[in-house]
DNA sequence: TATTGTTATACTCTATAACTATA
DNA sequence: TATAGTTATAGAGTATAACAATA
């Protein structure tokens, strides 16, 4: 197993093939392995007629951390637009309500209806399912070795716009 | 520091604030790192007028891979039609060319042009620093660990197409 | 004036499928 | 009939910006 060639990125063994330069990237190959996890979850939702986003905003209701639109819109890193329009087909699948708030009739506040909290735990280990899947290549030792790299990166750049695509 | 969990992920340590299920997966934070990694580099290769698909094509005629648009349709995971309108673009720029095959006329070669080929350095230098940027937050033996892992799963999985979003 | 949420509009990207011209 | 490449069309997803209601 050949290690990743810090100072020389673009240097070719003896005997490779030709590569295109996008190889020699750490970017490519977690976006390369990202894509696919992403796209076969995203295609189980898909299934279960539901997108991405709407399964990152019902679990930001469940968790509690965004019960209005403007909060998910800054959570998600999303316009306020763009959130009433996801929040418009979790409403026709009844899978949320909306109500008016008592102190500032502008602000709607977001929950999860009863439907909802029956949906939810199945989508959730579906979501389960793909990560084991996928990541049971892995053993323990790697897995966590994986996990605390990305958390790493993920801390040094502060990167907090949850991913919805 | 933590460690995964990987017996129960969605274990709360006493004392945290409530997170969503999303964090207890990797693929989330596989993801959030991948988006933030690749919309740095898609936001300047849109200062410079181009897509993160004309960039991989281009380096596709590079590398010698792929160069009919047939060829490059299968190997970037898009239809013909994609394909086609990647092309254009790339063609509207003088950034490559197409000639018909004398020996089957349907058949289109595909080269980069002069200009392409002044281009192409700076572009991959831009990617190059990218990569630097976001993975200077991890030493060598990191980088090196990191690679492996996703190589790993990347061949575990025969994950082939290459990533153009 | 500022803010919440909605809506009208436009744009980008891509797939589907029909089309042409070859073979 | 099959294949290479193009094009017409449609759909998903999102941003921008104008809007109404409220603060």
């Amino acid at each position: 197993m050949e290690l990743y060639s810090i100072s020389s990125p673009r240097t070719h063994r003896s005997g490779d093939q030709p590569t295109s330069a996008l190889e020699t990237h750490l970017g490519y190959w977690l976006r390369l392995v990202s894509n696919e996890v992403s796209r076969a979850f995203a295609s189980v939702l898909h299934e279960q007629g539901m997108s991405v986003a709407e399964w990152v905003a019902m679990n930001q209701l469940a968790a509690g951390t965004a019960l209005t639109s403007a909060k998910l819109a800054s959570t998600m890193g999303m316009t306020r637009g763009a959130i009433s329009k996801i929040l418009d087909k979790l409403d026709s699948k009844k899978l949320i309500s909306r109500s008016i708030s008592s102190v500032d009739s502008r602000v709607q506040f977001l929950s999860l209806t009863e439907r909802a909290k029956r949906v939810l735990p199945r989508l959730t280990s579906v979501a389960d399912g793909n990560d084991n899947h996928y990541f049971a290549a892995l053993d323990s030792d790697e897995k966590a070795s994986l996990y605390k790299l990305l958390r790493k990166l993920a801390e040094f750049h502060q990167m907090t716009r949850i991913p919805v695509e």
